[in-house]
DNA sequence: AAATATAAGATACGGCCGTATCTAATTTGA
DNA sequence: TCAAATTAGATACGGCCGTATCTTATATTT
């Protein structure tokens, strides 16, 4: 006889929830993983999940938060603006290669029903602004004098974001030869177009 | 009593069903249009449906196709890179008005599942690949002496559309400003780089 | 015209979604 | 310490998905 008497309650529970999400997720993958499946792993039942996070998606991002093992991106500051962008790079492939291209793809296309793109990366990174690390490289290089101005539009600034989250749709990874040619063969050039 | 004996078939049937499924998008939109309701709607089953559509995205596809009044793009050459470009903005911002911006952006979400981003827009195209028309117009500029190579990585190629896609989830729209600023600070900054 | 092949339509299934409602365990605070 | 407030957990609902199975109307073939 299995005797199961006490309740799980606050933080107690959403830590064993968010432990059988993150298991579901590496057993199933994010396409496969239902709110039910996770809940009755976890040993209660959906309404408690719903009452806390509105969808899959968010609870994903919630294991995500706690065992993705991510850390938040910080700017870098190389001495040169090729060399900030590889870093930069470098960095969120670090951050991307902790996730599973199926898990990532799969967040994308349920959170494109709600957010624009440019917002995605960001929320894969407890909201720090992509364009905020982006921002501050653009003053250095200005300062430099190695571009000519530090404000651009913000399509401009947030290419790099665009051009990220394509190559790892498009791609499984980012790989590092990707990497410098969408720093060479494009955002350089940009940033370096005499206007 | 309301009478029927005769069943549709083949053509016949198919365009009973697509006639529904347009009817359906205007009515609820793409997110609340279901495979079951168009069945209903065109009183017939979700099985007849399900023989010839494999899910929704197909079905709403195959509505636009004979709804969506699309006409194939065409390779502009207006004489300059950038004239052509804003020609090329112009006919996909005028495709783009024939949808509803939930439309699209419901139909991208469901086939980011499936297929990769760069394939997105050429499938709502009848299967044209804009790069088919993107490399005529840098042969174009490269034969004129306006640019100085014709041949760039995919990824370059390839970028107005990305630029496009990204433009018409983040607005609604694709409005002429927008396409200015990335024809300018973006796609001829890259395509006049010197290396 | 009759036999055969094809495909429409009806029905039912298990699975999951997201919500509502009820109960009972646990915490709180008077 | 005991009543009140909170919240976990159980259950049930209607809706939709995608598949399978069966029937029966229509088309094809001979």
């Amino acid at each position: 006889m299995t005797e199961k008497k006490t309740r799980r309650r606050g933080q107690a529970l959403v830590d064993a929830i968010l432990t059988a999400t993150w298991d579901q997720l590496q057993q199933k993958g994010y396409q496969n993983l239902t709110i039910e499946g996770v809940a009755k792993a976890a040993e209660t039942t959906k309404t408690v999940l719903y009452r806390r996070w509105p969808d899959k998606a968010h609870l994903v991002i919630a294991a995500l938060g706690k065992f993705g093992n991510l850390t938040p991106y910080t700017v870098p500051d190389t001495g040169t603006l090729r060399g900030d962008f590889l870093n930069l790079f470098g960095q969120l492939a670090a951050f991307l290669e902790r996730l599973k291209g199926e898990t990532l793809r799969g967040l994308l296309a349920d959170r494109l029903q709600n957010l624009e793109v440019g917002k995605l990366l960001n929320h894969a990174n407890q909201g720090n602004e992509l364009k905020e690390i982006v921002q501050p490289m653009l003053d250095h290089a200005a300062a430099r004098g190695e571009i000519a101005k530090a404000e651009w539009p913000d399509r401009v600034v947030t290419l790099p974001g665009i051009l990220l989250i394509n190559e790892v749709l498009s791609q499984q990874d980012l790989s590092e030869a990707a990497q410098i040619e969408m720093i060479d063969d494009i955002l350089l050039p940009v940033f370096h177009a005499d206007n």
